[in-house]
DNA sequence: ATATTTTCGCAACTTTGTTGCATTAACAGT
DNA sequence: ACTGTTAATGCAACAAAGTTGCGAAAATAT
């Protein structure tokens, strides 16, 4: 189930997404909150916002779990299919409007992609 | 560093990756060989294969770390630049010989890609 | 055969994420 | 504004994946 009630965790992970626009790690977010909330309740804030379309999910290197704001998605439609950029030097993550062409492959029924990009990022580059 | 010694374990892990082909989950090997030798072993033993070019890894769908045999690569070089396939009703992995084509991104130089995709294998189609 | 040093097993630990349950707080209805 | 319902939270305990340190065992070099 999405959100039904606007707790002041739910408005302040919101608040947290709406200012910052960058994706962030859970783990980032649990430390950052840990004064106001319990880990639990950031997973389970998080994994209900997701269900709503208002963020989405991802694995970032090393399989950590990310999430980012969504732009134009709802409860019903996650049209989220985006890949992610992921600096291996800083770490940070971004989420790339662009679309990567998949081929077709025989006998295989493509649902969806998780396309993560490895690189140095502008800030990292030398 | 690499492989140095031609231990029971190493073989043992060398045979199932040549004999089976397919991809496996470090949990799935770790399973399969639980009498036969420690978890860490087998951790290590994965760790130094792949440093030598023999296998390669990727993050399959959760985050959980797979591994498959490379072709083509030694400790210099590792061109394991392709796609895998996952299926989301058997979690069965494959390694897809295609190329993706990455659109460049503005300021951000890209190393390397990890791709996942995600449906249903041949056996699980309806 | 013996010495050297890589590799292994084991136990303990870390990190990420989940679950159950009692308590708290939204909020709908009055 | 008060009250009842139930969603949401905190907490503690747990689970799974993966790592580390160290003494013992097993490869391999001499
Ligand atoms: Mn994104
Ligand atoms: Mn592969
Ligand atoms: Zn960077
Ligand atoms: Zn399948």
């Amino acid at each position: 189930m999405g959100i039904v009630r606007k707790t002041k965790g739910v408005t302040t992970i919101l608040k947290f997404f709406n200012q910052k626009g960058e994706a962030t790690s859970v783990v980032h977010l649990i430390d950052l909150l840990k004064d106001k909330m319990n880990k639990t309740t950031v997973y389970r804030i998080l994994d209900r916002l997701e269900h709503d379309g208002i963020i989405h999910s991802f694995n970032g290197k090393d399989g950590l779990k990310w999430y980012a704001k969504s732009i134009g998605c709802s409860a019903d439609q996650h049209l989220d299919e985006h890949p992610h950029f992921q600096c291996t030097k800083c770490d940070k993550v971004e989420c790339l409007p662009v679309e990567v062409k998949i081929p077709t492959i025989k006998n295989h029924k493509i649902d969806s992609t998780n396309i993560l990009l490895l690189g140095k990022c502008e800030a990292c580059s030398d």
